[in-house]
DNA sequence: GCAAGCAGTGCAATATTTGCATCGCTTTGC
DNA sequence: GCAAAGCGATGCAAATATTGCACTGCTTGC
């Protein structure tokens, strides 16, 4: 570490009391070691060694700075064990942050996908609620978020967007289940399972029921995609999704999604459709496993979902 | 401090994403720079950076090996002004990002009088919208900061806080400047000028306007105390501010509040007392200079501005 | 009083760093 | 599809910094 050892120097004269000892010990000449010493003194702007007749002694000023030299060194130690840990590209973690939207098949698959490549790279998935995907962008608990609702906050950058209409999950003997597209008059009078109030599909749903003014029976919310699913069975009703998350526009519907339910899309003159953004923390530089990662998704999305993706 | 130039060079390559546009800023060549790049890769025995057609990135070692650096750097900052002022002479440098609320007053105060008593301190004063600030601690780019809005980030920590009830500003000769008090329901119909979206003012205006659903006519936005404030000469309307920012509570107000206008109070049931932070990175040790100073600011707050401050 | 041990300094030898010219590569723009 | 521009890397010579030698002035201990 040639960048340490004017510091390493200066500890070590600190320790022997005496620069000619010091030089000793380390190989070189009093006199090299005695001018790097007084080099860093005249960078400081104060003296750090007291001259004494039989030696150097470390003053008040010394003390601190050799305190923080040892300090650093120490960290220095720890930053190498660290680095040395990960010994490679393929390594690391990446951390990510997403409503549930994204983690019923999406994310699965591109993470299955990626770890076939680099087994190495562990991921750590944490489901959020609400703004709580931005805060753990912003605090560095997550180095990706998917995000199925409008960013509020400036500190997160949009790597790429999803446009996603909301469909309407039904029983496939439903009345509606051999429309094209669902108006939102045609479903008065039906039972409605809606999504919890923070989620993003919520919250388009109240934009679109509020402006068509349209009476329905809400029987229940959840916000558990295989609750309503299976709710269904025993209850006719209705539950809503976006495409992402029924594994729609992959290749055929998810492993899971019941044969015996249909889901049609929401006319979007009625409920427009909501944008899933892909986001990292703006100003940062993700680990090359994240970075690397954010793209395996957004070329998921294009090439198996076949969505349109903005970038 | 020529030990550390290294590992500067390091840090503003980092920052810069590219080796040519780093040595430009530091006035060396790229190939220089590059070589000492090279060669403390060497020296960690693992590269730092991932070589891009279009520059450098920090691959994870980098990004460990680059933090420890920031905080090597932030670490050193305050062992010269501790050892600095063990001379008597307090020197140092203190960094501040701050919205603008407090930049229009409590900050020019303090900090001439915490002059007056250290003239060899020197400030750095950045105004930041939005979470600017709470990354700015985490990068070691600030070491304090004021910030009103809520404080989302995990690594900061606020080492006092002041409620800021919002007020509205409006002509002395408007209807509503004999109230006490200003019920929202009193804005009906009136022009309004608000906050950027970013500030924590409109956020909490936002939250008033949305939950009492008052009807009224927006015509601008503005970031801009003295746009907003010479604005009301011209069209009759209304703006808000936050005590701090007009000087309220402090000996008389500001000097350049404008005597035709006034500020009176929103009433706390329409629209919530925000909070102003004062803040700096957690588990950091700051220089004596900014320790101090943050000392002398809620001494400030308390003795001059007669607010509560809670520590 | 004089030898021994200390830090500091002038000067020449040596090592290191820098700048120039240039390579190989990728992206961008026409 | 090709040229131009931008990037990092490298060989080589010039510039700069560091080192070692010889020596100084100083204090202490015998």
């Amino acid at each position: 570490m040639r960048f340490m050892t004017s510091l390493k120097f200066i500890d070590v004269v600190a320790r022997e009391g005496s620069i000619r000892k010091a030089a000793d010990k380390l190989a070189i000449t009093s006199t090299a070691l005695n001018r790097r010493i007084l080099q860093i003194e005249d960078e400081i702007g104060q003296p750090l060694f007291e001259r004494l007749p039989g030696g150097v002694r470390l003053n008040t000023a010394g003390e601190i700075f050799v305190q923080h030299i040892r300090l650093q060194f120490a960290d220095l130690a720890r930053v190498q064990s660290q680095i040395a840990d990960l010994s490679g590209i393929r390594r690391g973690h990446v951390r990510i942050a997403s409503g549930a939207d994204a983690l019923r098949r999406l994310l699965p698959e591109t993470i299955a996908t990626y770890r076939a490549a680099h087994p190495a790279v562990s991921f750590d998935l944490v489901r959020c609620y609400g703004d709580e995907s931005e805060s753990r962008l912003f605090s560095l608990d997550a180095d990706i978020a998917l995000i199925f609702a409008p960013i509020r906050a400036a500190h997160v950058h949009v790597a790429a967007t999803l446009r996603q209409q909301i469909h309407c999950v039904m029983p496939a003997n439903h009345r509606l289940a051999g429309r094209e597209q669902i108006r939102l008059r045609d479903l008065a009078g039906e039972k409605l399972v809606l999504p919890t109030a923070q989620s993003g599909v919520r919250q388009l749903l109240d934009t679109g029921l509020l402006r068509r003014n349209v009476e329905m029976e809400v029987i229940l919310e959840s916000d558990s995609f295989e609750f309503m699913q299976n709710f269904l069975h025993f209850e006719p009703s209705l539950f809503f999704q976006i495409p992402i998350a029924i594994g729609a526009g992959s290749d055929g519907p998810a492993d899971d999604f019941d044969p015996r339910l249909v889901a049609r899309p929401i006319h979007p003159d009625d409920v427009p459709a909501g944008t899933l953004h892909i986001c990292h923390l703006k100003g940062r530089v993700l680990p090359v496993a994240a970075a690397k990662f954010l793209d395996d998704i957004i070329t998921t999305l294009r090439d198996s979902y076949h969505q349109d993706v903005d970038q």
